[in-house]
DNA sequence: CGCTTGATAGATAACGTTATCTTCACTCAA
DNA sequence: TTGAGTGAAGATAACGTTATCTATCAAGCG
């Protein structure tokens, strides 16, 4: 029972090929198993090991290999049902590429973006994932542009998941889902249910998500030649209590609006409890519509019509794309589709 | 605008060295600031740091010195709400401390869990917090008692957070929150309410977190000398859906039954809705309450009267305490308290 | 029977930092 | 002046792996 005496801390690849009587190259033989080792040999190591209680330096080994095997995992907030289900594709595509995940979070304030994405480089993970909608402001993306190349120089890459390309000749891969299409295809739900009059509520203007989801509520109206009143697009946070003062604000204000296309699923939380206590009946008195179909839609009263985004696959694809590259594309882009989830909270409008 | 030729990929302290004419180890002390560099010199060394676009290799570094600055987050799955908000804790936490937040999840898997932890052991983490009930079979336990100790040999530390300590003598941090409390206090809000005939729903025996709350349910029974139906403590897993099918089994046998004490919200959320869809109305023909205080209890209708857990508290704490542990402490432990939040889903039993 | 060849294993050199030990030029008191 | 003390920098040696090159031994072949 030779050991290496206790208390001495960590044990090292050294101490187990003393023990094993072999040299130290041999047991790194052994552990990655990549050149041939006389079975007898390989089995007194791996008795060492076992001994020894040994694992091996991640760090030491990222030094000398050249692989990391880590994703680098940037969000808003993991709190968010939103963001936590993009999590949960990130972290199981992940793992079962055998990757670790890291995880930071930058509550939705850009220069702490960047800060982090340049702490992922120090790391040398393999991939940097960037999940949620992006600030259209011309400095950060001159910024991020310039991390992206950093990374890619250093043989890692920038995913932006939910969020529009840095541009053609960024290196980056994008997975994107259709928001314009799915607000454009839940507006004209609307449209056809004979809603003329509808508030696009929450938001803010210069958030890629908010821009695209506006863009869709304009082409809808386009097509069917309804005019916008642009004073119903409201602008507020993706909260549930902006939904509520928005909503109080709204009807205040106005009596003609027969529908509500909130900005995301939480949003429209807020509006139909304002709705509730203003004691109007969803959908009768009032039609609501969401985007995101959290797990909470369908837990509403009423249970909300809402336009489906594939998280979880969004989270897979981040990190499958951007493992497996094949061609040495510049610019890879996905796009997932939307659709939208009809449930209780649409009718016709009452009032015309 | 000599630079190492692009297209290299990494710039190391070297090159930085070089670019700078300085020697390595003086780039090294403008980087880390703990020994007096010539103001010349800095403003030199940084200047080439600029230049070249240099980060630190932080493998290099954990390699070299000795501190790793890294947190890992060990958890079932991100999804759930209850998860998130720890994971806010300890990701907010981590990040005001410096330290970078490594997320592994492990669905529920108690083999999955004790690979999780053998491979934070290689990434040499400060502290591998293992969030969520632990299951009481023994060989886990052991497992489990025998990664603190590898851990802790190796300078680490096993944080258990809302689980209970593997015993006295295993060098783990412990923060848990007070599960026996809050359910005892909820089941004496109910049994002052004059509620006799309470069903105790969800959970699986041998889960901590189960075992503990059903302990507080029982011991308000036995406070106010009302003896416990035990087919009455029903047994699921802790998810909407069965708590839907263990409402309906159970008003399909009883009568008697005048309120339901789901193990956890989102359970509730099911009794709430089974309970609706049978025609019958909360608390006037059912009173129900839940644990977690997640947010989607106050969202439920009518909103649901449940214990409180400080989530995002038990999250900091853990890194926290992991972190600056004064008194070498084999065992420390920190336990948080509960309380009980009223809201409308309790009434009177109508039925006596 | 000597020489090539294949299968193993050891020796040595990276990998990019930080820690530690020296060295070197100065300044200041005796 | 001269020796001690000080501030700044270089030289060198870790840290724990993997990569690469070299050495050994046995078998196979001409």
């Amino acid at each position: 029972m030779a050991r290496k005496p206790d208390g001495e801390g960590r044990t090292t690849i050294k101490d187990v090929a003393a023990l094993a009587g072999v040299s130290v190259p041999t047991v790194s033989r052994v552990l990655s198993g990549n050149y041939p080792v006389a079975p007898g040999t390989r089995l007194k190591v791996l008795r060492a090991m076992r001994e020894l209680d040994y694992v091996v330096n991640a760090h030491a080994r990222a030094l000398a290999g050249a692989t990391t095997k880590t994703v680098a995992f940037v969000v808003d907030d993991v709190t968010g049902p939103f963001y936590a289900y993009i999590a949960r594709g990130v972290e199981q595509q992940a793992a079962s590429e055998g990757r670790l995940c890291l995880l930071c979070t930058t509550h939705g304030d850009p220069e702490r973006e960047v800060a982090v994405v340049e702490l992922m480089r120090e790391q040398h993970a393999e991939a940097v994932i960037v999940v949620g909608g992006a600030h259209a402001e011309e400095s950060h993306i001159a910024r991020m542009s310039y991390f992206a190349r950093a990374l890619d120089k250093a043989g890692s890459r920038l995913v932006l998941c939910g969020r529009p390309s840095l541009g053609e000749d960024v290196p980056t891969t994008t997975v994107h889902y259709d928001n314009e299409g799915g607000a454009h295809a839940m507006t004209a739900h609307l449209l056809s249910a004979g809603h003329r009059t509808i508030s696009f509520m929450g938001g803010k203007p210069g958030l890629s998500t908010t821009d695209e989801r506006v863009a869709g509520f304009l082409r809808a109206h386009a097509e069917f030649g309804v005019e916008v009143d642009e004073s119903l697009i409201l602008e507020g946070e993706f909260l549930k209590s902006h939904g509520i003062k928005l909503t109080r604000e709204l009807l205040a204000e106005r009596e003609d609006v027969t529908a509500i296309f909130a900005a995301t699923d939480m949003i429209a939380a807020g509006v139909l409890k304002a709705l509730r206590d203003l004691g109007l009946r969803t959908p009768e008195d009032m039609s609501v519509v969401g985007f995101d179909d959290i797990p909470l839609a369908s837990d509403l009263t009423p249970a909300l019509t809402t336009v489906h985004v594939p998280h979880e696959q969004l989270g897979r694809e981040a990190v499958r794309l951007s493992l497996h590259r094949g061609e040495p594309a510049v610019n890879d882009q996905v796009v997932l589709g939307t659709h939208i989830v009809v449930r209780d909270s649409v009718a016709r409008p009452r009032r015309l």
